[in-house]
DNA sequence: GTGTATCTTGAATGCATATTCAAGATTAAT
DNA sequence: ATTAATCTTGAATATGCATTCAAGATACAC
């Protein structure tokens, strides 16, 4: 008997770095083992193929921001202090360079949108996922009457992820992080109102 | 002496149809010469290499998209209407699966950022142009007293262009024609409010 | 009609890549 | 210490790709 030596966890977060940073064709096999310090042979067993990879990768990125969320929602009262925390979150590695100024999510998506189906389909499904978690916060905020009931936690949702998407790839335009801050202060007004 | 033989607008709007479906580097070469009907030897000789084919069509790309908009603009006399058929226009094929559903632009720049300097800046200076020309129609409508002048121009032009990057993602989350609807209708007012 | 410059053709080249696999290394139980 | 099971290693394989180039085809000038 023999128990595997790496810490999976560890390359996953490495290998989705590696995701994030180059996307997911451009990343071959040598950036990622590299990357992870595992040899093709290793990630082959682990994982099946590169595809298996990115999966587990999307995987343990959804559960990262999950926990993120989770924390930044209990350590604010009220919604709008949680969601400005959360798009300055956002905001700010947009304007920077770090690998993090991408999601994962969707900029793999837009990759292989239409060459992948089952890549798509648990891409799109994380995101709904997230929307999900979303409108649970805009609902317990409107149950206890921090914003009105129109539009609804749905709408309100809906909205403010659109937003997210686009300053996402506004950022990456060509980064002015002046506008970058008051557009998603506008976004925010817009979606608390 | 002989001239050239091909149709170079026709040749790059099939180019940019077929860099549109599958992303830069999933588009081979061979998909290109069969989109176009030319050989190899032909694109290279009158685009360079795949990358000088991908800008040409960039840049054709751009010169359709202005002249449409500068004939959807001709044919609305109010600031309203015209964005109002301007979203319709970008919402529309969203929802179905057209290649037209995503943009040239942003959908290479996601691809190609941070592996290639050139392109990047070619594409950003584009995104910023369009910007630009929403900014100018917006300025104009302020001028006419159609829209008050707080949020600027030039704020409202950023936020809207936001608003459609953030649609135009959203949609190839799994679309709902209904709530891209909504939402695009909830921009719109945002922008001119 | 002849010559020549230019365009077209598509097979050949060389490189990068994902994946496999058999030999070597390591661990844990006996 | 020995054995057996499992993990690790990285060179070898096969495929797909962008690019080149020399031979063939074509159109214009005279």
């Amino acid at each position: 008997m023999r128990s595997a030596e790496f810490d999976r966890e560890h390359v996953l977060r490495q290998a989705m770095t590696a995701f994030m940073q180059h996307g997911y064709s451009k990343t071959s096999m040598q950036k990622l083992t590299q990357a992870t310090g595992l040899h093709p042979g290793s990630i082959y067993c682990a994982f099946n193929n590169k595809k298996g990879l990115l999966l587990a990768s999307v995987e343990q990125y959804q559960k990262d921001k999950n926990e993120q969320f989770a924390q930044l929602c209990a350590s604010h009262d009220n919604i709008k202090s949680a969601l400005q925390a959360f798009l300055a979150d956002i905001a700010h590695p947009c304007a920077s360079n770090e690998a993090t100024k991408v999601c994962l999510l969707t900029r793999t998506l837009s990759e292989v949108d239409g060459q992948d189906d089952e890549v798509t389909q648990v891409l799109a499904n994380n995101l709904s996922a997230f929307e999900d978690s979303l409108e649970n916060v805009l609902s317990e905020a409107i149950n206890k009457g921090e914003i009105g009931s129109t539009p609804s936690a749905k709408e309100r949702a809906q909205y403010l992820v659109v937003g997210i998407y686009g300053l996402r790839t506004y950022a990456s335009t060509g980064n002015d992080p002046k506008a970058l801050k008051r557009l998603s202060e506008q976004l925010l007004e817009h979606v608390l109102r």
